[in-house]
DNA sequence: CCTTTTTTGTGGTTATGACAACAGATTTGT
DNA sequence: ACAAATCTGTTGTCATAACCACAAAAAAGG
């Protein structure tokens, strides 16, 4: 259940232009857009930085678009420590993993990072009923899989770099395959010391350590949020 | 690309009523499923216990069924260790995050952990088609993004285990949530010691001494695997 | 039933990384 | 331009967990 919204937008508000350039609506042209957010129970509700959008035992029963702002997935433990699991800019879809696995209890929060404005919108009632009913419901079913596909490949990421249990491992299975996917030894990285840090469950100065080592080694070369691989 | 496949077998040894119990299938009836083969490019490959499916590196056009045998999904590291990142048994599906995002290599290995019968579907050329093309295409498509949703889920449950830094923390927080799971302290695991080791990211001895300690602290009760949790 | 193999628990040693504290560098805001 | 805040690298201490070796227990196989 959605929480300390603010305010309640009437649909007529949306930028169905906006929407048509998101992942989630590829293809689609605003016009069919429009159509579609009635079979969705589209609502647009606005948050306040800080505020709770999902709680973790919730479960969600619509997913969550972007409109402007930005939500952090956050995983709390039993201990209080918080991890960053993901975060959704504009246009970015959350919670789908929980819209399209109905009745699952949600084991993140979903928290506003900055004020923002987000689009529910009710796949669940797409997923069970016959796609012909509505011409444009494969569309998007389509781009939901392929979206769900894509974190798939985000989360194992994650997994095969914490794979290995050292420091050194860590960040070497990160940075060599970030070199790969750019295709260059020269890249830079989404993240700054700490989140990259946290985002290979490592400390922060065992991590500055390591590169530190590594680049007197001669193993690397970097500066903030690039780096240079050595072959 | 497919690899050391030793016969090609034609459609009509297929078995429709079995492929529609799988959860890929769910909802559809033998004769759909035999209609739908040809749009899939159906084709099966039989394997030898050890032989590589795919290769990392490999683009999967192509996911696989699982008619029999079992298949497991590997990742090597640079240095050689082997982390098990699934398996999928008589039913299931693997390399589907492969197939539904073209173009991205594998990550992975598949390889036959026993001799295997695998069914090859490619279900690209569905996503890529409008859906009205085959009636049965948007069912199959569902399936697919509820396999998706749920296999991130797991992912996410691996992830959140082995957040915490210490042994005894990424114990305890498996095991509560298998206890929350099974809806009872009571509970049989699916792994040994090493195996759970393995799925935590921990020495195995260490592991057996949280366990040793947790035991004698009272908040556990164990033999093989199965749990009792104290409240 | 006995042997062989696999699984599990323990102890000791050592390397490693978490943690804390701080200084220099960089960025941001006014 | 300056002050304040944030980010980064460095150092030292200490707890922890990896690693190794072995024994007990359990399972498998004949």
């Amino acid at each position: 259940m959605k929480q300390d919204q603010k305010a309640i937008r009437p649909k007529p508000d949306l930028d169905f232009s906006f929407l048509s350039r998101t992942p989630l609506f590829l293809g689609a042209s605003p016009e069919e857009i429009e159509a579609m957010t009635a079979c969705l129970e589209a609502e647009t509700r606005t948050y306040e930085k800080g505020q709770m959008i999902y709680r973790a035992g919730d479960t969600a029963a619509a997913l969550g678009l972007v409109l402007c702002g930005r939500i952090l997935i956050v995983h709390d433990d039993f201990w209080g420590n918080a991890t960053v699991m993901d975060s959704a800019g504009a246009g970015q879809i959350f919670a789908e993993t929980y819209a399209c696995t109905p009745g699952e209890p949600m084991m993140v929060n979903a928290e506003a990072a900055e004020d923002s404005q987000v689009l529910f919108l009710n796949v669940g009632r797409i997923l069970r009923t016959c796609s012909r009913s509505c011409e444009h419901h494969s569309r998007l079913i389509r781009n939901l899989l392929a979206l769900s596909a894509r974190k798939n490949l985000n989360l194992s990421r994650k997994i095969f770099y914490t794979a290995s249990k050292s420091v050194r491992g860590r960040l070497l299975a990160y940075l060599s395959d970030q070199a790969v996917r750019n295709g260059s030894h020269s890249f830079t990285i989404p993240f700054n010391r700490q989140q990259l840090a946290d985002y290979l469950n490592v400390d922060r100065s065992a991590l500055s350590k390591e590169i530190g080592r590594l680049q007197r080694e001669g193993a690397l070369k970097t500066k903030k949020n690039w780096f240079e691989m050595g072959k």
